[in-house]
DNA sequence: AAGCAATGGTTCCCCGCCATACCTTATGGC
DNA sequence: GCCATAAGGTATGGCGGGGAACCATTGCTT
């Protein structure tokens, strides 16, 4: 009958919003989140997490749940946690090595073309939008410190403060919506790039692109922002697939 | 001391990572998701939603807790069940009128401008990387059957096949969480085209747009794909900021 | 030295949700 | 006309997670 064909094709149609409406368990949920922080560089390591009872609550679940999560963590040498006032959790410098086969075992499963992607869509709108509307002064502010934060990088902290360079892009751009896309997806590329050695010679065009995107933002020229973020993107994604595929 | 500080500044940044695991509980989730599958029009009116079993797995909640979410779109006057076999949950036509608050309530509580910027940084990006990695064979056909259908559509259709050729290139652009990203923004732009009235002109000039588009892809021209679905966007953007401004 | 405050550590109880099984209704085929 | 089938409707037990209260530890402040 017609209106069961129909329902049939509809039902293809509908995959992109039927998903499952958790990915997984609130323990689950909460530990990738949590990964994503320190994966992001949002707490460097020896720096501390928020206390359990606000990071509960930011996160939406129990307390209970929390500290499951922040046990895994503690058994796999991610983190320390200390009692009584300033204590808290830290995060421990990882010993290259510790957790080799969970990054692994992460970056097998997730579609690497995806990510890429969606990653390039967002940083390049991310981009656009800043340059179209431009920042409020306290946004200039922002994005200026956090270029000149990755020029003085020691080697090992560059591929953080690039991170928060790009978030804080994209925090500017007035979507959250996008915002907080972006730093999922980027949690994603970093994992990738935690599996490619760190070159000096990318990472010097790397930064002269910072130089040009910020400037091109900061002139308001939208459609050279969005250029050079797509180039900047596609430079990342031709290693990526190069040293993954 | 400088550590506590550092963490203080990192705690604003971790805003962006560290939001609730869950919307809501899963009966406000599930019931968000049918509502997106309705407002997007993924299922017409009159046509029948999945079984229940089979929409309880797909959305990854319990049969129970899917017909509560039934329950209450039952007693909204949206969707009608009936018994016995070849039933199920049917979408009703909305009798204009029905569920005007919730629409108000829903509209009220969105950020209007993250929604407009979201949804024109995904539509460019998907129009883009369309264009700049082609089609597959299958892909040309489904972009044009959809580009064919917002044609010869009667004017009370128009809004629900112009959803679905968005959608439809939404999914061709080779990055799920992109159209996933769609599905959602593009359903709260719905809730918002549903506050104004349908412009018979702006439709004309929308639906030369479309047609530009498509040639634009299939020609595999990604920049004038972008810039066209920029001013796409644009439109519609500025139509809304007009009435709900 | 005493007290206070901020943090991690522990326990308890209750609710919401899930899984399962079963019942009821309507339709088509034998 | 009977029965198989596919759908919605109902009932029950179990458990994971949440909330709240409490304990234990540490270091600053007085």
């Amino acid at each position: 009958m017609a209106g069961n064909t129909g329902a049939r094709e509809g039902g293809d149609r509908l995959g992109a919003v039927l998903r499952p409406v958790r990915a997984g368990n609130g323990f689950e949920e909460a530990l990738e989140q949590i990964l994503q922080v320190v994966r992001l560089g949002l707490v460097p390591d020896g720096e501390r997490l928020p206390a359990e009872r606000e990071l509960a609550e930011r996160l939406g679940v129990s307390r209970v749940t929390l500290r499951e999560v922040l046990r895994v963590l503690h058994d796999q040498g991610l983190v320390e946690s200390r009692r009584g006032r300033y204590g808290g959790t830290f995060v421990l410098r990882r010993s290259d090595g510790a957790g080799e086969d969970e990054l692994r075992r992460r970056t097998a499963e997730v579609d690497i073309e995806d990510v890429l992607r969606f990653r390039e869509v967002l940083e390049v709108g991310a981009a656009g939008l800043c340059a179209a509307h431009g920042l409020s002064g306290e946004g200039v502010v922002r994005l200026r410190r956090a270029l000149d934060h990755t020029r003085d990088a020691p080697l090992a902290d560059y591929r953080r403060r690039d991170t928060l360079l790009h978030l804080t892009l994209a925090g500017l751009c007035g979507s959250p919506s996008l915002a907080a896309q972006y730093a999922a997806v980027r949690a994603g590329v970093n994992d990738l790039l935690d599996c490619i050695p760190l070159l000096v010679r990318n990472l010097e065009h790397s930064q002269r692109q910072h130089t040009a995107l910020v400037e091109a933002v900061l002139d308001r020229d939208a459609d050279a922002a969005r250029e050079i973020a797509r180039e900047h993107c596609a430079g990342t994604a031709a290693l990526l697939r190069g040293f993954l595929a």
